[in-house]
DNA sequence: AATGAATGAGCGTTCATTCAT
DNA sequence: TATGAATGAACGCTCATTCAT
């Protein structure tokens, strides 16, 4: 455990990198217990149970993604501008982060994820969605349902770190700069 | 059990099943036999272990898609045609059968997922790469690498199926047509 | 399954090699029935279970092995030599059939060993113990019970030849006439 | 479980009492755990499988058996008293202990049995191989290899009490002193 | 706040045996 | 005679969670 992090960050920490390496099957409690190094007990004094450990998780992780990448937003800027911004900071966070990055790909697909723990991190992309909002309203942008501009614009960016962490490919400015421009493409008014 | 399908057919069907439903960590043994109205002895029959169950039943879904969505393919349309169609295809094909489309995005994540077997599977998709790579060859489409193409096409389609599935997004002809050509024009030269 | 053997004896001679390589615990019925070349199913139509399966190679083994050693007495020479010859014989055949030598170990601290079995067996060492017998009444060998005599003769016998099949130990023929010599002095009067 | 005897010695002794009762292959961990008075899942606390549970069985009967044998050796007497007492003691501890002999020979026969086992049970017995190698250095014995030395000596002493434990034969103060007789004229030079 | 021993249900898998064919 | 699919209990082991200390 870090000196500076507490038990309860320390447990975080092990499961998510636990997680990311061997997939929420591999992650039991007292392994995650062993990696922060505490015992098995303590960690039900912090959380309630591994639901609520993980799903805390995934909260928090979310809320730190959205935080890196909304910190890069330059309203003054033309819209077009900020979104192509927008892609281009979930493709780079996404890569530098990977075991967040895969944690939150694999919580998608698990039974922890509900409705209702969506409807919590969307709050924290609220100043992303208003950019594709106004975007819509100025008609700079299709007219598309928000899933759909996310899944040409955000979705692509992730599903592309992920295979740059995959090694299956390589992300490098120049490819990032030709893929933020597709995407922009695909969503143009 | 169907009557037609054997019980080698109604134990992967029932494996499709529960992990649709509950995810690989819902899914035992025990309750795949029960699902699938057989003892739990059997299973070791046809399979040999967990593993090669759900390998085989991946393959098997891998190979259904995407027999699916090539047997649309048209090749006395135009390139530009050819990669419409299998975006449609693939949305299409993916809305309607949500079962197969959900343990495929789920197994992608798991740790059964292995390179040997996206090996395996991506020989059932040439026939689908080889429409991409004449359009790179014959400049209709970006010089972009194989997998940002797909990303911005095929992932995108599965991405709106699964949203579709989840109640969040409704997909109807119109909307899919409007997909296809936002999908057309991320990737076009 | 050899040409000549039938079944009966495939099954029983696939049971003996299990056995010996692998021990009782590695040695299922389905095992056999697929070393023997035969289905699960028809061991059952010549032995009523596995106790019955391995009893009667118990028997078998048993008997093959008596009958061998007694092949080799000779009432018209002194009992002495008779009784040195028993355990050359003993040390002899048990190194000759490691295979049979071993599943009779196993048995005999197995489950499967029951005073009835022995009973049964002891009457194919008649001839043997008769020897003893006489060289008991004729008081020139001492005057101990029956399985003493057996422990000090012809039970060294197969621990040698045990150690031997195992690597630790060479008997070789020199060795041999040595041991001969020994267990005749532990029982001689 | 018995109130000094913790939980470690009490899944030790529910051990060594049902593979001498009923083999290894009658003795499942969950039998183990209802007769050790525990929960099954806590074995694992103590041992991390079945494999070591039995192993460090194994030695420890070893060890208490080498260290009785071991205790009544006088180095002041004569090499040959010291040898006839080495005889009685493994007999008369063997008698004594019919549990963990039983469980000693069962061992030998499994799968559980590796080289690397033996060589450590090995160093128990050293004292004991000590004094047979001074014997042999003061040619007061045969020159004969320690295995052989043996299986005349101690191997025949287990081999009695296992016939007096299974009520085969019955192993007095004056029986155990003629086959300490016997071992040693075996033996002598 | 913290430990780690303890529980017992559940896991993937194997097995001796049966039975329709 | 002969097959091999089928059963279901039992196996070794893991797990989330609890609780005395």
């Amino acid at each position: 455990m870090g000196q500076t992090e507490g038990k309860h960050g320390s447990i975080l920490r092990a499961t998510l990198e636990l997680i990311s390496e061997h997939g929420f099957h591999g992650t039991s409690m007292s392994k995650v217990a062993k990696r922060a190094g505490v015992s098995a007990g303590i960690i039900y004094h912090y959380f309630s149970n591994k639901d609520e450990l993980i799903n805390e998780l995934y909260i928090g992780v979310k809320r730190n993604f959205s935080e890196m990448i909304i910190k890069r937003l330059d309203e003054s800027q033309s819209l077009r501008k900020q979104i192509r911004e927008l892609v281009k900071s979930t493709i780079e966070v996404s890569v530098r982060r990977p075991e967040e990055m895969l944690f939150m790909e694999q919580f998608l697909q698990s039974p922890y994820n509900r409705p209702q723990i969506q409807e919590t991190v969307n709050t924290y992309y609220e100043p992303i969605m208003n950019v594709f909002k106004k975007a819509k309203q100025e008609q700079i942008i299709k007219p598309l349902p928000d899933p759909v501009i996310f899944a040409l614009t955000l979705d692509v960016a992730v599903s592309l770190a992920k295979q740059h962490d995959a090694g299956t490919l390589q992300m490098d400015d120049v490819l990032i700069e030709k893929v933020t421009e597709a995407c922009w493409e695909a969503i143009r008014q």
